[in-house]
DNA sequence: AGGTAGACCTGGACGC
DNA sequence: TGCGTCCAGGTCTACC
């Protein structure tokens, strides 16, 4: 599922391969995958432009259109986005087309259509609109201390929350809670100011492992339970068979021996 | 304020 | 084989 590493890969790739071309045309495949604007709304403001730099808050890839406004990404949970030259390459599920005059085309695909691209007039705008907390990955220790101080919710909950921190998702907050030996329903109050900071040291090391990985599971390091993550499988620290516990319609994965 | 449930989606897994 | 049902997940809305 694309969470913060997962999109802040997208943003690379965009900046490496669509930057400073100019759009011929623009195809939307999927009127449900557009929000806030309209399909000849958005042709019009991308037809003869080009993309002029790259933003990413959270799960949310933003991308500039000439000097004026941004449009929004949000990949859902089966988004991601392929910049090819041959038709053939074409992704399934293509749900907005973008073909540029060199030649090459940038898909967004969506199995599932839980994606949207919308537009908006700034990153600050779109970051107050969706009432969206500060970036994990940008987040300092001081400011996790203070908005984990105020908040009395489990520790799972809270994580996922993107108001309160942006970019966390289920995958990623079991892993940062695993990594950390805290149970995800524990509520954040029981947690000392030594036991928070090292829930902050996880939540940066596992979202660093992730970029260092490029998100690629097959990539992390063996210790990682986002590996292993399914039914009836063993802790590889402890060998308890994890088990599961549901949190808002999200299933969390969790360990009974190592996790308190 | 915090929690929960349903809606939105599709396809893979599983049971019969 | 084939059909029905469940499950996966991010986010929004409605309601307790």
């Amino acid at each position: 599922m694309p969470e913060l590493p997962d999109v802040e890969n997208f943003r690379l790739y965009f900046q490496k391969t669509s930057l400073n071309q100019k759009i011929n045309s623009v195809q939307v495949k999927e009127l449900r995958f557009l929000t806030e604007i309209d399909q000849f709304s958005l042709q019009r403001l991308l037809t003869e432009n080009r993309f002029s730099e790259t933003f990413r808050h959270g799960k949310n890839l933003l991308v500039r259109i000439g000097t004026d406004p941004w449009l929004t990404v949000h990949f859902g949970m089966t988004g991601y986005i392929k910049y090819y030259s041959d038709i053939s390459q074409e992704p399934p599920f293509d749900r907005l087309l973008i073909n540029f005059s060199n030649g090459n085309h940038l898909s967004f695909s969506d199995q599932r259509i839980f994606g949207r691209v919308g537009v908006t007039s700034s990153p600050e705008q779109f970051i107050k609109e969706h009432h969206l907390g500060p970036d994990a990955l940008q987040i300092d220790e001081k400011r996790f201390l203070e908005l984990f101080s105020r908040k009395k919710r489990a520790l799972k909950t809270l994580l996922m929350d993107q108001t309160f921190m942006a970019g966390i998702g289920n995958e990623y907050s079991d892993e940062i809670l695993f990594r950390a030996g805290f149970l995800p329903g524990r509520n954040s109050s029981t947690l000392d100011i030594e036991e928070l900071k090292k829930l902050f040291r996880s939540v940066k090391e596992v979202i660093h492992t992730a970029l260092k990985a490029h998100a690629v599971k097959k990539l992390f390091p063996d210790d990682y339970l986002l590996k292993n993550r399914r039914k009836g499988s063993r802790c590889f620290r402890c060998n308890a068979v994890m088990q599961t516990l549901r949190f808002g319609g999200r299933t969390a994965y969790y360990c009974p021996g190592c996790q308190r």
